[in-house]
DNA sequence: CGTATTTGACCTGCGC
DNA sequence: GCGCAGGTCAAATACG
């Protein structure tokens, strides 16, 4: 098992180590600007300018975007003093109702126990942004593999942006929420406790399905993992496991850290992924029932 | 008075 | 090279 800041911890020594590993400056250049552009997409119907996620955000920009008349806003993490953590937060031109927040980045300092709040739904997200981050030797995985092949509690919930120009992750919070004011508070501790019952009880559906199929396919990668690669798949089962309570922030940092993975590493897991996507269509039945 | 927000200016990347 | 759009900076302003 791997512990919250055991992970967070892994992974921050893992990506200095490989950057310090590197001779070429661009290529470590590129490497954190890989970090950079890996990006978790949220939206979920709400009243309030920002959905509550357990951190801390300080504005510092706003602009009106093409194509939406609402005005995005710029917001950079303040929980410790240099954290590169962004976020934006816009609401969706079609649906005023729904706010979209992307997170950008990692956190470079403990979490507090508030941040838990939606580790279950970006779980998934970093899941399925590291099996199409990277073109495969097979292939870039089709997006449309994951998105016809989500579960049933989890369908239209996650999709994996194949037009943006970051690997980009969508959580849509907003399929079947229709009551949502209580969980508009900045900043609030409990957030995960206050969203409505449906949208909770697809969370903690969603997130133990994926851990299983993960850790149930223990031959997932067709050659031996060398030890880091190890660690990366340890670090994602921990982020998926929601007994770990690892964090919303330390499941991005997970997966930010994850693409930077060696790409046969990578193209290794993106079809592994695949096959058991497609494998898991014919046991939703017993999948089910693993609700927290 | 210290801190957070607002907002116009500035910077950067990209397409033409 | 130029213009556009997205993103960031920082001075001014608001707020507790």
């Amino acid at each position: 098992m791997v512990t919250d800041e055991g992970l967070s911890g892994w992974l921050s020594n893992k990506v200095s180590t490989r950057l310090n590993s590197f001779r070429d400056v661009d290529q470590a250049s590129e490497t954190m600007s890989m970090i950079k552009k890996a990006r978790v997409s949220v939206r979920a119907r709400s009243e309030s300018s920002m959905i509550a996620d357990g951190c801390q955000w300080r504005k510092y920009g706003q602009k009106m975007a093409k194509g939406n008349p609402c005005p995005r806003a710029y917001y950079r993490c303040t929980m410790s003093t240099g954290c590169p953590v962004r976020k934006q937060v816009q609401r969706c031109a079609e649906d005023r109702s729904v706010l979209i927040t992307t997170y950008e980045g990692q956190h470079n300092h403990p979490l507090p126990p508030t941040a838990k709040a939606m580790a279950s739904t970006t779980s998934a997200a970093a899941s399925m942004l590291l099996s199409g981050s990277m073109p495969s030797a097979d292939g870039l995985i089709n997006p449309t593999i994951l998105e016809s092949a989500t579960l049933p509690c989890s369908q239209n919930m996650a999709t994996l942006s194949a037009s943006a120009p970051f690997p980009t992750i969508t959580l849509d919070l907003t399929q079947t929420a229709t009551n949502n004011n209580n969980n508009n508070n900045n900043y609030n501790p409990n957030s995960l406790r206050d969203l409505p019952n449906n949208q909770s009880q697809q969370l903690s559906l969603l997130t133990p399905l994926l851990a299983q199929k993960f850790m149930s396919a223990p031959n997932m990668f067709g050659h031996v993992l060398n030890g880091d690669q190890s660690k990366i798949i340890s670090g994602l089962q921990g982020s998926i496991d929601t007994t770990t309570g690892s964090s919303f922030a330390d499941t991005i940092n997970a997966a930010t850290a994850a693409i930077t993975a060696d790409p046969n590493f990578t193209s290794a897991l993106v079809a592994a992924i695949s096959s058991i996507i497609g494998n898991s269509t014919h046991h939703h039945q017993s999948s089910n029932n693993n609700d927290a």
